[in-house]
DNA sequence: CGTTATATGTTAACCGGTTGACATATTCAA
DNA sequence: TTGAATATGTCAACCGGTTAACATATAACG
């Protein structure tokens, strides 16, 4: 209970602090029975090292921090995942934050970049004004977000994805085809999927719908939008979801107006994420490396960090899985 | 670049150290001109306090770690939502770690609780050493995890659940109704779902088949396990599947046997995510208050780190969701 | 007018580990 | 035997806030 520190590790093994501070450090001369020594103490003073108190005199504090829309979506929670992982190896600890798209959340979290020390911090999330990004000098990395030009950003090759879903549609002689899409940001790599599915369309001269469906809405809304697609008269035979969840939404709001499916409506998805392919291993979708993305995230952020050479954008690939 | 100290915030306003100080902690006082001099250069010379010294001298972290198996699943991403938007109403951070149910990784993020002095824990995974607990004192609260008698836990009404869902797999005639279920130690309260299960059965003297499929095995693994169900003579009517994943896995395998749902086979899941009653919204489920976990959790545990007296076990109601 | 409340400053200790500078002692190799 | 390598100690500054103690000055109040 009372609070054991170096000094009292220290006097109990007999050594100074000095001493016991090179064997926690690894530096300079140490003969293994003093290293035995130290070690011993540690442990039957049940010894722990107070972490704040080195981050404090090193100025760095082995902390990541990952900004994301909300760690409910399974791609963010699997990118999350692979994110603390790798972080974990090199004995970093991440903490999560939901920004819920809301610039207010948003904004705390950077404070905190700012204010906890942490040594960097990866954001799948932007909704505040892009400037304030620019007065940051801490060590961002950003995912699927063009923030600006000195952030890295680790993307998916979203305008391929885009042609093999639409391109997988008209083999199976799709004409009408829906795209469903988020908002479509110019800062959201995301929208050249739907760049992608226009180009496509319209080489093939089909007549292209794209219907916006913003990530922030709720669940109920979306389903919402999604029905209009069959209660209008447009009478889609191929559709198109940015993302396996709308996807998933299609084929239930489908099945209320009897549309059989693959037979009258064929349905690609966007993202692969591990759960939605267990829990549909029937779903055609472009999958993204979520686990790529979260190990490139964190190999230029640790990059960032040591002051070594990185890009300013990766594009990792994508694969059609049907 | 160059690192603002409170020190260049009171030399450029004129001002001590001490006031700046009792400024940004409203302590003692202070006059409206004084503040807002303060204010001021802050805002101009863009400082932030260093919050790591603060916590070293407060020895107090403002930051808390969640211990879980893994982020990806939609259980435990939720409870992690829920947890994390509570705890920064008061200010709060949350560290996260994916115990992937080894106790190498376990152990390491113990240790952290200790090292990164974090205020307190939530703890939705054990795999160490029970007794290894005993010797933390930091403020741990517990999520359907029973650790030992010091540590508070959340859970949900297990045993109601159990009752629930055999229940309503026997008011729709089922006679042969197998109960899918992760491992039943006794330190995981949800082993009382299958308690009630086979009370329930054994009430009605029907016959009990209980399949085990531990939370730590590939979805392959688990996938496999229930295929055996249909391949087995058992010709169940009704399945019981503690996780709605397993739920949904049910029905992918049944399908592989031409099993028609629900005229040949029931089925009822466990825990009622948002995602997966999204997805399928036309699962029976039982639904754990995934929400209320999260909060009551975030409560509790503020307690314990306030030093105000908590029960020994929160038990949170769940209900039949058809 | 004296007392009290308000307002601010000065100073220094403290939180716990790290590190550089320097001293000293032993061991080892050339 | 002498210089270098190894091994350990002492000492003190430092990281950036917080806080208690004490001094001082002005404003407000009865």
């Amino acid at each position: 209970m009372t609070k054991i520190t170096i000094k009292d590790v220290a006097q109990r093994a007999g050594v100074s602090v000095t001493s016991v501070s090179r064997v926690l450090n690894n530096r300079g001369y140490i003969s293994d029975n003093l290293r035995s020594k130290v070690m011993n103490t540690i442990e039957e003073l049940n010894y722990t090292p107070n972490e704040i108190a080195r981050s404090f005199y090193k100025n760095e504090t082995k902390s990541i921090a990952l900004i994301i829309p909300t760690i409910k979506n399974p791609f963010f929670s699997e990118l999350a995942f692979h994110i603390e992982r790798e972080l974990s190896k090199d004995g970093y600890h991440l903490y999560i934050g939901n920004s819920l798209n809301d610039e207010v959340n948003e904004r705390e979290y950077l404070k905190m970049l700012k204010e906890k020390r942490v040594d960097g911090m990866i954001v799948g999330s932007h909704n505040i004004d892009l400037e304030e990004y620019d007065e940051i000098n801490g060590n961002i990395v950003s995912v699927e977000r063009k923030i600006n030009d000195k952030i890295p950003i680790i993307e998916s090759d979203n305008y391929l994805g885009g042609q093999l879903a639409t391109e997988a549609l008209l083999k199976q002689d799709c004409k009408k085809i829906v795209c469903i899409t988020g908002s479509k940001t110019i800062n959201a790599p995301a929208s050249n999927r739907v760049v992608a599915y226009s180009e496509v369309m319209k080489e093939n001269n089909l007549e292209e719908k794209v219907i916006e469906i913003p990530f922030a809405v709720t669940e109920e809304e979306k389903k919402n939008k999604i029905n209009e697609i069959f209660a209008s008269s447009f009478n889609a035979d191929g559709i198109f979801a940015d993302d396996d969840i709308l996807a998933r939404y299609v084929m239930n709001e489908a099945a209320k107006y009897d549309i059989k499916i693959p037979e009258e409506l064929k349905i690609v998805g966007f993202d692969g994420t591990e759960m939605l392919r267990n829990l549909f291993p029937e779903l055609t979708t472009v999958e993204q490396s979520i686990e790529e993305m979260g190990k490139k995230s964190v190999e230029v952020l640790l990059n960032l960090i040591n002051n070594k050479k990185v890009e300013n954008v990766y594009t990792l690939p994508v694969k059609l899985n049907q």
